[in-house]
DNA sequence: TTATGGATCTTCT
DNA sequence: GAAGATCCATAAA
């Protein structure tokens, strides 16, 4: 099922798999760049320690207790930048980072932002993505589904055998959570530290 | 092939 | 003062 409004409201887990297969796109200066969402995790507010939200609102993730399909940008590690869909009811506090898509257009320019890497490393990672998009900051708070800048549509449909689960990656609290999500045969997944199990 | 350290912002202790 | 939803260069094995 594609993402809509609705299926980000429902519940995160559902909406992490949902955004398998669209496509996020940035229009940046007539520059289009996108690619196929292959990865995805779940942070699931006052339920999960590893998410931002858990202790309720800062000034840095107040945009995730807005309302579903927001995009939730935060900087990290002092030079990276990590892209999220915000899902539930407004005052919830959930989303879903984005951790892989596979390059689809504006090969040329993502390269050009992410010099001398081969295809297959160009966006297998949260903030390597955001590097090829070109997404930082300014965009914390666009709507997804309208916005001119960043957006998410239906590309391709994927089947829930096609989708494999596991732990999530880079985080030491709640680790035993199975609440990463990426399309099994995808070469375009992230795979640091990842143990690649059914 | 695996391990380690640097970059240096935001939040938490 | 330390750790973190990361990535990359360099070193060790």
């Amino acid at each position: 099922m594609p993402p809509t409004r609705k299926t980000l409201t429902k519940s995160t887990t559902e909406a992490a798999k949902s955004l398998l297969g669209a496509k996020l796109t940035t229009t940046l200066n007539g520059r289009r760049t996108s690619g196929m969402i292959v990865e995805v995790e779940a942070y699931c507010g006052a339920m999960d320690e590893a998410a931002h939200s858990f202790r309720g609102p800062t000034p840095r993730c107040e945009v995730m207790f807005d309302r579903p399909g927001l995009c939730y940008v935060y900087f990290t590690y002092g030079m990276h930048f990590c892209v999220n869909v915000v899902t539930r009811e407004k005052g919830i506090g959930e989303a879903v980072l984005i951790r892989a898509i596979e390059p689809l257009e504006g090969l040329e320019t993502m390269k050009r932002r992410r010099p001398s890497t081969k295809l297959t490393d160009l966006t297998n990672g949260p903030a390597k993505l955001c590097k090829a998009l070109a997404i930082d900051r300014s965009f914390l708070g666009e709507d997804l589904f309208t916005s001119e800048r960043i957006r998410i549509t239906p590309h391709r449909n994927i089947l829930p055998k096609e989708i494999a689960t596991s732990k999530r990656i880079g985080i030491t609290r709640s680790t035993h959570l199975p609440l990463r999500f990426y399309v099994r045969e995808s070469p375009f997944i992230s795979r640091s530290r990842a143990v690649l199990t059914s």
